[in-house]
DNA sequence: TCAAAAGTGTTTAAAGTACACCCATGA
DNA sequence: TCATGGGTGTACTTTAAACACTTTTGA
């Protein structure tokens, strides 16, 4: 076992991708759009970065993800997870390990968190919001990072109920087939659609209904007894003791 | 963001949970069997440890785990896949980032390769294969993260072909399913399970047949034309241009 | 009253489960 | 010849998909 080798000159580095639905207009459907940072300083000067940066020494990696993520953009996700652990040798020109989370946020707790974050003094000018499908050029290898993410979020709505990650606490079933029809990137039957969310127990209808044009849609909330997502053994704060 | 930490003093260690099937005797179903390394130092001196090592500033992350489980005990496994990042402030009394793999080695290979091992001139004294329902005390967070190890397999088995990372190149249907009643620790149904695997097209049949007592069965191989398991966008090597 | 989305019912296909039964071999 | 696992056939249950149909609202 080799137990002293160039250790030293290795940097760990948290980053995320956050991902939220943006609708342009009340008649499309919504897209999936992330936050990202642009470049001040080489290398990949100019090009598009996850938010995100170096491991502080007293906290965790899901603590840190956090951190950074606020500090950059101002924002604190909902719904947050481990993605990857990214350490080829030519990644980077300095060697660094990235430990990358991806986080899910509702669209209305994005407006709010980033008016609180200007509101704080904060003019975050080299961020920008992307759609997925239209990504700028960037940094490192953070597109494969980004396809990857997006890759589990499609295979993680198969078989829990992550998209309500993007949704607020109260929803109409054709906002919950909206985000599910983003992730998955096809149609879904309404009717079959109902019946498949009702029968697995995630839902509790309320008594308040949706009244915009139309016929009004009932609202559901969560049912806080499933969890958002399936992480099997793993408790959602890795800081535990062992 | 924070530009500078303590990171100099966080270190970036590989470990690897590798899991392989062990057979006691001809008449009762296999077992997941794992090796540990005995800590002949502080802290957790005298527990049991996932073989690993410090991460070489030269290697990439999947390279320095092969490599430290080659090391410590003469494997080489026949599948390798990062599980997770572990990075609790508490989980050592130094700050320590594991980067942990888990792989899949079939029990022929095992033999072959200790045998080589050996014959090389090793004496892995202080390494020693346990059950995994029957673990000693293990050092630091491992026993957590062998069980998360475990859970991935067990769901990773039902839409991916990764039990044959337990088999010889040719096998039985009967010692697929052993593989597959020992990852799952349920019974299947010896006709549905092979008309399941035969329409999943992942396995060819044979003009060999393995005789032992009784009927002779059929020896399959694998469809090489379909992935071991499936990793989304990620490479199996993780060190690809990005 | 009409367009459009909410919500219900029904039919068909596919996939999974249970289990009875025949086949081929070594002892 | 018989016990045993290899291998096939079939009926039944559950799940998913397709789509016709009714209900309720705003304009």
């Amino acid at each position: 076992m080799t137990k002293t080798g160039n250790e030293d000159s290795i940097r760990v580095a948290v980053s995320a991708v956050t991902l939220t639905l943006r609708r342009e207009s009340e008649e499309e459907s919504p897209h999936i759009v992330l936050p990202l940072v642009r470049r001040t300083r080489e290398p990949h000067l100019g090009d598009w970065a996850l938010p995100g940066g170096w491991l502080d020494a007293q906290e965790g990696l899901e603590e840190a993800a956090s951190r950074t993520l606020a500090e950059t953009t101002g924002l604190a996700p909902s719904y947050l997870e481990q993605l990857y652990a990214f350490g080829a040798v030519d990644r980077s020109p300095t060697r660094t390990i990235s430990v990358v989370y991806w986080a899910l946020l509702p669209s209305d707790a994005v407006d709010r968190q980033i008016a609180a974050y200007r509101a704080a003094g904060h003019a975050p000018e080299n961020v920008q919001w992307f759609e997925v499908a239209d990504l700028p050029p960037l940094a490192f290898d953070h597109a494969q990072i980004i396809h990857y993410a997006l890759w589990r979020l499609r295979n993680k709505v198969g078989y829990s109920r992550v998209a309500h990650g993007f949704l607020p606490p109260e929803f109409t079933l054709a906002e919950l087939r909206d985000a599910y029809e983003a992730i998955l990137q096809r149609r879904l039957d309404p009717a079959n659609f109902r019946r498949q969310v009702e029968a697995s127990g995630t839902l509790i209808p309320t008594d308040r209904f949706r009244t915009g044009s139309h016929r009004p849609a009932r609202l559901y909330r969560y049912n806080t007894d499933v969890e958002l997502a399936d992480r099997g053994p793993l408790a959602p704060e890795e800081t535990r003791t062992p």
